[in-house]
DNA sequence: TTAGTTTGTTTAGTAGCGGCACAAAGTCAG
DNA sequence: CTGACTTTGTGCCGCTACTAAACAAACTAA
């Protein structure tokens, strides 16, 4: 009967008014830790809003769960008076999440450990079959390689596919670029690799760029922002992400910030969306070739045009593309700005390279078109993370153990 | 020192990992009940996931706080099985906020209870000063007058202006229709003039198209939603506001959602943000009248465009127009579909009118414009609550007794 | 040394909830 | 009308995660 109440509670937990089980400070202490927000127990005792006792308790419990670790000896405070913290941090050799990606050229796999660590990689295959059964078995075989090798406790697996992810089916909408069928079952399909593979652990599927901007929020240039807008190109097409209140807005069916089809030139290029001038088709790699006149060539469209990028003093006539990109990019950010309000903007890809050839012009464009309270702008940044979408994957196989270190571990 | 550690605790509660005070399951059951989702203490017991011991207790300290009522005989259960369940109710007698509205034609306040039911209204001013602090002591005396003749106890006030309300300021951005100051310090002109009058509570500002979008969440058409979107037009211009997880996302500066300037109709007429064809522009009260060519009366934009909408099968060139404004609605909705992706879209003002116009029609340009996982596109309705935005400025002052109603009214 | 400051720990107490047994109030079958 | 069944509500005990408060530890400053 215990049996039958757990699993009725279970099937209707739509309202967030249900409370959550394991809400106890355990939780939100790990967060901190892995997050880089709590050094000592001090301050987790500050950031938690508890007593000395309780944090030291709490710490002391992720500890013998293998989590975190605290120095034995405490460490020199420089100039601050009263008895020396000790120093918290992430376990050395605790468990760790098995993350892979997907993308055009290949994939990847890798362990990360908590605080976004990346434990160990597999050497990435570089072509990629069309039939996703196999890619994802290919790489979970990685994967579980790597665990066999470091003899490493693992808490789940994360996938990044460069396509939305429809919820709750799991299913790919667009993955354009690996010729893979629209639609295919990614989430269930790796789920069923991981489980054949013995790998410990529920297993999650995502978009790329959401799950790089969920990285870049914990471990990157998001930290700290409690509404992080991320925008970014890969090889074709834009993607867009947003975390709010440390959790990835994906929306009510998972489509939320698909921003390729954002007006940002209303005489521009037709797009196949059947509109002309969108994000899309205006910002991405192809886009700037095209507008300079270069053919593409075998190395990649994104190397290809972030070289460009790159060149754009020495050649005007790529100066003025970039120019119109950038103009373009700062139009779609500035609507974006004007619906989601972010107090931080993060670019990657191409996007990323824009920023850097002249972060004024593309601020200046943004403060111009959009709305914004405070003096100075949306703080627009660049990604500073290695392998964002890989390390936000593994975030995801995490988030359960954050979420209830006990429930998941004990 | 209690009272030390208390304020150092509420100097930095940014960061969600903060454990909150009062999480206990009396909150969440009285927001059920506030919400009409808990009928009775047994689907309280289902919908919060506690035994039925706690959710009787709760349920018995709710009511002896006054704010809901147990009846005492069992309510006759149609066709089911079992001891019948002694039916929950919001308290007929119990506190009330003091909701108060500023609009373009005047003002107006009311007292609002649990459940969002209006328990008494003032009659409204039909003019407005040009002083803000001349209005709000207005509004509030009205408002005071009300406490006085009913006796009931009051939770504290809330304010809604058609105008931005900037976070964490609390200053009027563009109060354009109130002949205003702009940057006018909305919110604390009105605490004061709560304060000033005596009145219990903390006092709270907000747009109005928010304050409605919260009502109809909880009260209304978006009842049940998790991501709900609200899109209206007043008198002049359009407002937007979204309701996630039941929490109004006002963005980090309170200016999200300001969806007046996204472009929908490239070819359109100039806007004063100097772009062209933006939705504001577009389909307002006033864009409706310039294209059928009738010049505005003193009736007042809104109600005239509104007969306009209403007589459109009779008259082509009404039709026709009526049919473009729903087009570019329409695209403005696919827009902010793809980079929300709602569950739920609500329309108030003259989009309500152009829904019940042509639902079809505009169902079907949101639905092709737009990604949707599931099937029949996104469900688009019309408001359902009167006086929604003053339903909504209540919801801000019943928030903190839902949060916590102990040590709100404890 | 001694006082002051900050950190960590110990112990005792408590609020809120789960588990369980039981009571209450209806329906249904005969 | 009488039990059997079903569902709702209550009383009691205990557990868990916390708080409160006193104390101990480890440093700086004078």
């Amino acid at each position: 009967m215990n049996g039958k109440a757990a699993t009725r509670g279970e099937a209707h937990l739509s309202t967030r008014t249900r409370l959550e089980r394991g809400r106890t400070a355990l939780g939100p202490a790990l967060e901190l830790v892995h997050t880089g927000r709590a050094p000592t127990r001090a301050v987790l005792t500050a950031e938690l809003g508890v007593t000395r006792a309780t944090a030291g308790a709490v710490a002391a419990e992720l500890e013998a769960l293998g989590l975190i670790s605290v120095d034995a000896k405490p460490s020199a405070a420089a100039g601050s008076q009263g008895r020396p913290s000790h120093r918290l941090s992430v376990a050395g050799a605790g468990p760790v999440a098995l993350a892979a990606q997907v993308h055009a050229d290949g994939f990847r796999a890798a362990l990360v450990g908590l605080g976004g660590r990346i434990v160990a990689t597999a050497p990435g295959c570089e072509t990629i079959d069309a039939d996703p059964a196999q890619v994802l078995g290919s790489v979970i075989e990685a994967g579980a390689q790597l665990l066999r090798e470091t003899g490493r406790r693992c808490v789940g697996a994360g996938l990044a596919v460069p396509s939305a992810v429809a919820e709750p089916e799991g299913t790919a909408l667009n993955p354009l670029h690996l010729a893979w069928p629209a639609g295919a079952q990614v989430r269930e399909i790796f789920a069923n690799c991981v489980r054949d593979a013995g790998i410990e652990g529920p297993a999650f599927t995502g978009n790329d760029v959401n799950l790089a901007a969920l990285a870049e929020h914990r471990h990157g240039a998001g930290r700290g922002a409690r509404d992080l807008l991320c925008v970014a190109t890969g090889h074709r097409g834009v993607g867009g992400a947003l975390v709010l209140d440390g959790r990835l807005h994906t929306g009510s069916s998972g489509l939320a910030l698909e921003v390729g089809h954002l007006t940002v030139h209303p005489e521009g290029r037709p797009c196949y969306c059947g509109s002309r001038g969108c994000l899309d088709v205006e910002t991405d790699p192809m886009a700037l070739l095209a507008a300079v006149g270069v053919e593409p060539s075998p190395e990649g469209l994104l190397v290809q045009a972030r070289r460009l990028v790159a060149e754009e003093r020495a050649d005007p006539a790529v100066r003025t593309a970039v120019e119109a990109l950038i103009d373009r990019l700062g139009l779609g950010l500035a609507g974006l700005v004007n619906i989601l309000n972010p107090d931080r903007i993060i670019l990657g890809g191409l996007h990323r390279a824009l920023l850097e050839a002249d972060p004024e012009r593309l601020r200046a464009v943004v403060a111009d078109r959009s709305l914004w309270g405070r003096s100075g702008g949306v703080p627009i940044l660049a990604c500073t993370l290695d392998h964002n979408s890989l390390v936000g994957a593994a975030e995801l196989a995490w988030q359960p153990v954050l979420d209830d270190p006990l429930g998941a571990l004990g």
